[in-house]
DNA sequence: AATTTTTGACCTAGA
DNA sequence: GTCTAGGTCAAAAAT
């Protein structure tokens, strides 16, 4: 297997045509990949170093973060790479890992991405900014071997001095879609959360959330593999390591996130013309699978990862290094192993600039997500698809239905799929529905913002006696950017779940009680250790409700 | 020879 | 209870 890495890449079996039934398992195509730098997140201490002082931790640098600190922190350098998506993704991958400093670090320049042309690392593109889907896409990508926490531990990550400590709420707001706004990029993240933080898989169980990648150029270009932007899409070009290669587009084998994979089946999905297969982490008794599905042309669709890795990622893994997964093309790396789902939403596209038919019925979905749907509330929130005719679900009503992470649509996804990018979803088992911070709200309140064509929401925590509010704000040029700041503490354990995966959620949530103001940090970051203890805000990631038994 | 992929069958859950 | 769809199993095939 190894030795097909190089090959050409394989636009996989299906670009000919698609089998109808079939599956377009190629397999020997898929291994070539070389291996693909993943970002993973800094095991629990290392996020608490940060947030706790040790490395340019705030607390090292003297201040408690304000509510939008996290997010701030996040535009607070210029860098010109920072989209929202990538603010997101930073915020996702670890709420320290912030995009500049990835950047600075290890990420190719953008020639140099494009002539790697890969599509192996988990780039979260998804997000950006409309019209900005053509653009030059900058990727971001972890130099194998680099360590999220290796990252994050940089001082400088966390440098005050960005001005955005501090920040009020609504300017981190402002800032933040002026940043969307601005961003070309892409972002190019890879997220492996490395077991680094799966060494205490202890609470594997987090959905998380898919990154849509949507690419305007990828979608153009099905067909066309390699050309420009549609190589640069669809491929990873971070590896320092990795040889250029034609597109990679078809990815044959999932993201390459830095774990072996086994595949053991695969399925046609109803509403999709698009073959799903099912991966498993070769690891010894690793829980973790994986579903990914590509496009006729062999585009990696969606990439859904459920679970968290109890191992660390292999270092010296060959058919992981070079060829990555199995699934090798794979345009993403998903970090099953975190302990949140975050959804594609607030990674997702925007409504803007992307056409509608460009993105996946899922997508479109996702990206609908409105701040409400955000709230705590929901117990099981769905993402809603106004457009697409989906319901959106009553916060509190649990949709039944709702085996994954996906609605159900009736339509078939082709247009869209063979168009869209990737979105990963990566979910753990008995996880948190991010949005769901475990409490019950209750909105009691809506502003427009000038200059924000959104309206912020208020919610109060329903439980009597609890002052506890919460406003969750969308940027004005992503709603699916959503800020969320707690206010006040809870007085309260968290209200009994009425999903299962809402207990979880709520178990997790049980140990965020913000105290004053605090932006919400999701899942993610309980699961990565930073339980907020402290609140230390992070960039909320939209988080979509999976359900996951 | 070991490991992974393929793929039809089977199982489970929701409608 | 039946149907449909998603997910998994496991034997065979492939690498």
């Amino acid at each position: 297997m190894a030795d097909n890495e190089d090959p050409a890449p394989p636009l996989l079996p299906s670009t000919s045509s698609p089998p109808p039934s079939s599956s377009l398992p190629s397999k020997s195509t898929a291994l070539s990949l070389p291996s693909r730098p993943t970002i993973s997140l800094p095991p629990r201490s290392t996020m608490e170093t940060i947030f706790n002082g040790a490395g340019g931790g705030l607390a090292g640098l003297g201040f408690s973060p304000g509510p939008m600190t996290l997010v701030s922190s996040f535009f607070s350098d210029n860098d010109e790479c920072r989209s929202f998506s990538q603010l997101l993704a930073g915020a996702m991958a670890s709420p320290a890992a912030i995009p500049s400093q990835l950047h600075r670090q290890s990420f190719p320049a953008p020639d140099e991405l494009n002539s790697t042309g890969r599509d192996d690392d988990f780039r979260f593109k998804q997000n950006r900014p409309p019209g900005l889907a053509i653009a030059q896409p900058k990727f971001f990508t972890v130099p194998p071997g680099m360590s999220p926490a290796g990252l994050l531990d940089s001082p400088g990550l966390f440098s005050p001095g960005q001005g955005s400590f501090g920040m009020t709420h609504q300017q981190a707001l402002a800032q933040v879609t002026a940043q969307a706004a601005q961003s070309h990029s892409h972002l190019h993240v890879q997220t492996d959360y490395p077991s680094s933080l799966s060494t205490a898989p202890t609470t594997s169980s987090t959905q998380l959330s898919t990154f849509t990648t949507n690419t305007t150029a990828h979608q153009q270009s099905p067909s066309i593999p390699d050309s420009g932007v549609a190589v640069n899409e669809s491929s990873d070009f971070s590896h320092s390591e990795q040889r250029s290669q034609p597109s990679s587009f078809a990815a044959d084998k999932p993201a390459e996130d830095g774990y072996n994979w086994r595949k053991y089946g695969q399925k046609q999905v109803k509403g999709s013309e698009f073959p799903r297969s099912y991966y498993k982490c070769s690891h010894p008794n690793c829980p973790v699978k994986k579903k990914v599905e590509r496009s006729l042309d062999g585009q990696v669709t969606e990439i859904i990862y459920k679970g968290q890795h109890n191992h660390q990622p292999p270092q010296n893994n060959k058919r992981a290094k070079d060829t990555g997964n199995p699934s090798g093309n794979s345009t993403i790396q998903g970090n099953p192993g975190l302990a949140s789902q975050v959804q594609s939403g607030t990674l997702n596209k925007l409504k803007e600039g992307i056409a509608p038919c460009s993105m996946s019925k899922k997508d479109q979905e996702s990206s609908q997500a409105t701040p409400e749907h955000l709230s705590g509330t929901s117990d099981s929130e769905e993402v809603g698809d106004t457009e697409t005719g989906v319901d959106e679900k009553d916060e509190d009503e649990p949709d039944p239905k709702r085996r994954s992470t996906e609605l159900k649509v009736s339509e078939p996804a082709s247009s869209h799929r063979t168009v869209t990018e990737p979105r990963i979803i990566v979910q753990t088992t008995s996880e948190v529905d991010l949005l769901d911070d475990g409490y019950r709200w209750r909105k009691y309140g809506q502003k427009v913002v000038k200059g924000n064509p959104y309206p912020r929401s208020y919610y109060k925590c329903t439980t009597p006696g609890c002052t506890v509010r919460k406003h969750i704000e969308r940027a004005s040029t992503d709603p699916k950017a959503v800020i969320t700041t707690y206010e006040g503490k809870h007085n309260h354990d968290v209200p009994t779940a009425k999903t299962s995966s809402h207990n979880t959620a709520n178990s997790i949530a049980s140990q965020r009680k913000p105290d004053n103001v605090a932006v919400e940090k999701h899942a993610l970051t309980n699961k990565m250790g930073l339980r907020n203890n402290d609140q230390q805000p992070i960039a909320r990631l939209r988080l979509k409700e999976e359900q996951i038994t």
